[in-house]
DNA sequence: TAGATTGGTTCGGATCACGAACGGTAGTTC
DNA sequence: GAACTACCGTTCGTGATCCGAACCAATCTA
């Protein structure tokens, strides 16, 4: 199928890469007292404030799934939920004081780890490697691989 | 702090792609009624039969979590275990021939999503790409990351 | 005003994930 | 060979994740 004639083949590698971040998530969580999950909402909360629909559609969850891990970080006072904003039925989330430092340091953290994963190459093969990364994920149509509705959403893209 | 005057950086780019790739493993088990962490054990037997301490250890789960998903597994008939194989006090897990029916086609179709995150690049790039990404996850050191006995594992290195 | 749509929550149930504690097996030491 | 220790795996209790179905409130439509 793949013609690599030596060495791993990418979808391999990019399946270990993958399992090596979510490592990296699941270290920095134990590190600062979070699960993977909240500490992947929090580093979306620290660019905006976000709607419960749009962060839902953001992390690829089920409505009620997005539901309880806001419900829990509020509940540990690093987020807040305002009723009637923007719109008269949406719920808005926003990190508390308590909430954007812990996203920083957790955010650092991670990003710290993950760049342990670039050790290996050369400054020049980095160069070489980012422009490649960030066109793999610079598309518009990351829905190849993401459904936009997932799970259970709104059946879009099929009209 | 990192130095990439245009577009994305390469650590940024990594985290989305294993958010990918993760949704990858969501939605290929949902075509097959399993989840992603069934679906990555299943994955891993490919390959032979693993003890439960090696499986844990491949996994960097806890000890009583792997116990877990190998019992659900082996209650819907995909894998077995076998008591004294191949030491007297080891466990060792296999695949069901149901097992590796549903493990083929889930790895095959894992497989061909995460493919599609490699198609805005051009035969060339991918060529250069491949051998960067081998060199990332071919280390001897992995463990950088993704600590040997995580979690609550045996404490080793620190001697 | 009735009907449909939209944004979120609530509920019940299965799975995941952990640490602590337990029970066997094997090797050690005296 | 009787204690000690180490190792392998399971059991148990608890909390978090994840889902679909049902529900409620606020819009939009007719």
């Amino acid at each position: 199928m793949e013609p690599h004639p030596e060495g791993v083949g990418s979808v391999t590698a990019l399946i270990r890469i993958a399992f090596l971040v979510n490592a990296a998530y699941a270290e920095s969580g134990r590190e600062f007292g979070v699960t993977p999950q909240q500490g992947q909402v929090l580093s979306i909360l620290r660019a905006r404030a976000y709607a419960m629909g749009d962060l839902r559609a953001k992390l690829g969850l089920a409505k009620s799934t997005t539901t309880g891990i806001v419900e829990i970080l509020e509940r540990d006072g690093k987020v807040v939920r305002r009723s009637g904003v923007p719109t008269a039925r949406s719920v808005q989330v926003s990190l508390t004081q308590d909430g954007r430092f812990l996203a920083d340091r957790f955010y650092t953290a991670t990003h710290r780890r993950v760049e342990l994963l670039l050790e290996p190459l050369s400054r020049a093969e980095q160069a070489t490697l980012r422009p490649l990364l960030a066109a793999m994920v610079d598309r518009d149509d990351v829905a190849v691989i993401f459904p936009t509705g997932a799970p259970s959403g709104p059946k879009e893209g099929a009209g």
